[in-house]
RNA sequence: CAGGCUGUAGUGUACCGGUUGCACGCUACCUUGGGGUGGUAGAAGUACCGGGUUCAAUUCCCGGCAGCCUGACCA
């Protein structure tokens, strides 16, 4: 994108009261406006942030025979009333203007709605297994938003819903699921560690959550140093200076972000709303489920808080608004050429043509932290500099040596 | 939900029982061009809301609301 025709605000001062990195960086970077507490509006920089999570999401659920469908945000008070959620405080109720009651809470989850949908549609062995996932905005009252997006009111999540004829067909799926989640998030840069956690009211087993480790989280795991093997605290048994269960590995306390998690249902939404199959023989039985979250926007916010240093963010390639910021010194010099044929490789690239000085430019090119920095200069003008962001290393390159570092580099990345 | 801290131009802050100063940002013009260039001129605030004390409250007190931090909670 070319700056002056795109929406770009950085600010120079911000608020002390948030500490965060997340919320500080992204707001100074202008990717997010916090409209209340926890509670944000993505601008177009950081909208393409969030397209490019939910675009790795997508080709991983693919991959798994997931399909997208999208459910409504409005849950009707009976369909929670049927699974005995409706009095659940998280939720926030939604009432017309002309009723003293409400009608609505805004979905903070959906089994309970998919569960209804496919009580209709499934009627077979034959239907089955099925996995549906939506991208949508959930609410949440949440009694203590906090620390940008790692937690709010009001957040993007992929939910992902599985129905299966059997708890052996559900298992076998369930860990086809951890596996693409590792990949997810291996693709945005982070390590993230499958933790043994509570099974809660309505699991037939324990459940797992995905943890990166990272002192601004809220969760603590006991980990394997290691293997990895962890759990999380709120169950574990273990203390830190333990043998690890799996190997002869030391076990270590670490803070750290739950950033997806997945649950073995059972067959309990499936009672609730009589969603049933017939087996080979004729015989009903309930469908048993299993349902899987992603935090699309905590998943943004872990990521620069792992990746910054003292001049702002520093995305991974994948996540990236773009993957280079074009800067020139002199106006004379044809960047656009540039632009244009990088643009054309299919290299996303930020030029900033704005009217400011180099400084502010070089200042704000660290602060939104793309993966490349090049600049054109009237004082070299055979050689372009690059700056590799990741690790601010500063070379001097031809324009074919660029093309060839950028594009050669990138090829998978479009 | 409990405890603590905070609330002053768009943003960040300062001072003050006698109605607010600065910086950034913004507007116009000039200047400058390798790390927020320098200058000139300008616009912008009923000091969150309500009550109390006082001759006088933005300042002190109480209550609300909002924000942040800690904890509890957290499919």
């Amino acid at each position: 994108m070319i700056l002056s025709n795109f929406f770009i605000k950085t600010q120079k001062n911000i608020s002390s009261e948030d500490i965060s990195y997340n919320a500080k960086l992204l707001e100074k970077a202008g990717f997010i406006y916090k409209n209340s507490s926890g509670i944000y509006t993505f601008f177009p920089l950081g909208w393409i942030v969030i397209q490019n999570i939910i675009k790795i999401i997508r080709e991983e659920m693919s991959n798994i025979g997931a399909l997208e469908m999208m459910m409504p945000a409005l849950v009707s008070k009976q369909i929670w009333q049927t699974s005995g959620r409706w009095d659940v405080e998280i939720g926030y109720e939604v009432k017309s203007k002309d009723k003293a009651d409400a009608d609505f809470v805004l979905g903070w989850t959906h089994e309970e709605v998919i569960s209804e949908i496919f009580s209709h549609f499934i009627n077979s062995y034959k239907d089955l297994p099925l996995a549906m996932y939506q991208i949508q905005t959930k609410f949440r009252n949440e009694p203590r938003a906090k620390s940008g997006l790692l937690r709010g009111k009001e957040f993007i999540m992929k939910d992902l819903y599985s129905f299966h004829s059997s708890e052996d067909d559900l298992f076998a799926y369930y860990n086809q699921v951890a596996l693409a989640y590792q990949k997810i998030f291996k693709r945005c840069g982070l390590n993230s560690i499958y933790t043994l956690a509570s099974g809660g009211a309505f699991t037939i087993a324990n459940t797992h959550e995905f943890q990166v480790i990272c002192g601004a989280g809220e969760d603590e795991i006991l980990v394997c140093s290691s293997c990895g093997y962890a759990e999380n605290k709120e169950i574990s048994n273990l203390k830190p200076g333990d043998k690890c269960l799996k190997c002869d590995g030391i076990i270590k306390l670490e803070k750290s972000i739950e950033v997806g998690n997945i649950f073995p249902l059972g067959e309990k939404y499936a009672r609730d709303f009589n969603l049933k199959f017939k087996d080979k023989n004729g015989n009903e039985n309930y469908v048993i489920m299993g349902s899987y979250g992603i935090g699309v926007g905590r998943l943004m916010g872990t990521i620069v808080e792992l990746f910054n240093d003292e001049h702002g963010i520093i995305w991974p390639k994948e996540i990236a608004p773009a993957l280079v910021y074009l800067i020139d010194i002199d106006k004379k010099i044809e960047a656009k050429e540039l632009y244009n044929y990088l643009q054309n490789k299919g290299i996303s690239v930020i030029y900033d043509d704005r009217d400011l000085s180099i400084g502010e430019k070089l200042q704000d090119a660290d602060l939104i932290g793309l993966p490349y920095r090049l600049i054109l200069s009237p004082k070299n003008k055979d050689l372009i500099e690059v700056k590799l962001r990741k690790d601010n290393k500063i070379k001097q390159l031809s324009k074919e040596e660029v093309i060839n570092l950028i594009v050669k580099n990138n090829e998978n990345i479009k």
